[in-house]
DNA sequence: GTACTGATATGCT
DNA sequence: GCATATCAGTACC
């Protein structure tokens, strides 16, 4: 499999979104490579989307990376004490990003399972392996992504995303927690593959 | 399986 | 001060 290259990433944060679903995401670091197959992502539009970060133009030393041009990584500290991971997309000055709702673990399940339990692959119940990464704060726990990730280039050999052509249904749906973005609370702006078990909520 | 609660960084008013 | 792009633990079906 291929890595994407810039151009990947240099178009709106909804077509980028879309083509993301069924890629792998692989974080390389102190000889440990997990992957994970993208099966749930939001588009957050920037300057009109009431719901993003970047609404109105909004520039802070947290939404900066946002307003680069895409292929980086935008990481961001939620309810102060979890993560979520984003793509920046489009071009500079255009501040969009594809949130990374959910994985499938393909690959370091064992290190997966310490990051996120403190414990052995074998030794999670049933209810612990579906719940490694099927959340957008989950999977940066199990995927060991933080602060230092953020502004991380994809187009480098820490973290970045494998090409997969796969067939799969695309489902389109309304956004998660986002009540108070009025209007575009109800744009159908979060897609999955359907029929995958790790997508995080109906 | 659902319902509730608490943890607490960052940016806004 | 207050709200938020979340999750785990507990209690209860």
């Amino acid at each position: 499999m291929k890595k994407l290259e810039r151009n990947f990433y240099k178009r709106s944060a909804i077509e980028v979104a879309k083509e993301l679903l069924g890629k792998y995401l692989v974080h390389e670091y102190k000889g440990n490579k997990l992957i994970g197959k993208i099966v749930e992502v939001e588009a957050y539009m920037g300057i009109e989307d009431k719901a993003a970060h970047s609404y109105g133009g909004r520039r802070t030393v947290r939404t900066e990376v946002m307003y680069k041009e895409g292929g980086y990584t935008y990481v961001f500290q939620i309810y102060g004490m979890y993560y979520c991971v984003n793509i920046v997309t489009s071009e500079v000055d255009i501040p969009q990003a594809v949130l990374i709702r959910a994985l499938e673990p393909i690959e370091g399940l064992e290190e997966m399972s310490r990051n996120r339990y403190k414990k052995s692959y074998e030794e999670l119940t049933a209810y612990q392996k579906k719940n490694l990464t099927n959340g957008p704060g989950k999977l940066c726990l199990a995927m060991n992504i933080d602060k230092t990730l953020n502004g991380e280039d994809l187009c480098n050999d820490r973290l970045y995303i494998l090409d997969n052509k796969e067939k799969f249904n695309i489902v389109y749906s309304k956004r998660i927690n986002i009540d108070y973005a009025e209007e575009a609370k109800d744009y159908l702006w979060r897609f999955y593959i359907e029929g995958n078990r790790y997508f995080s909520k109906k």
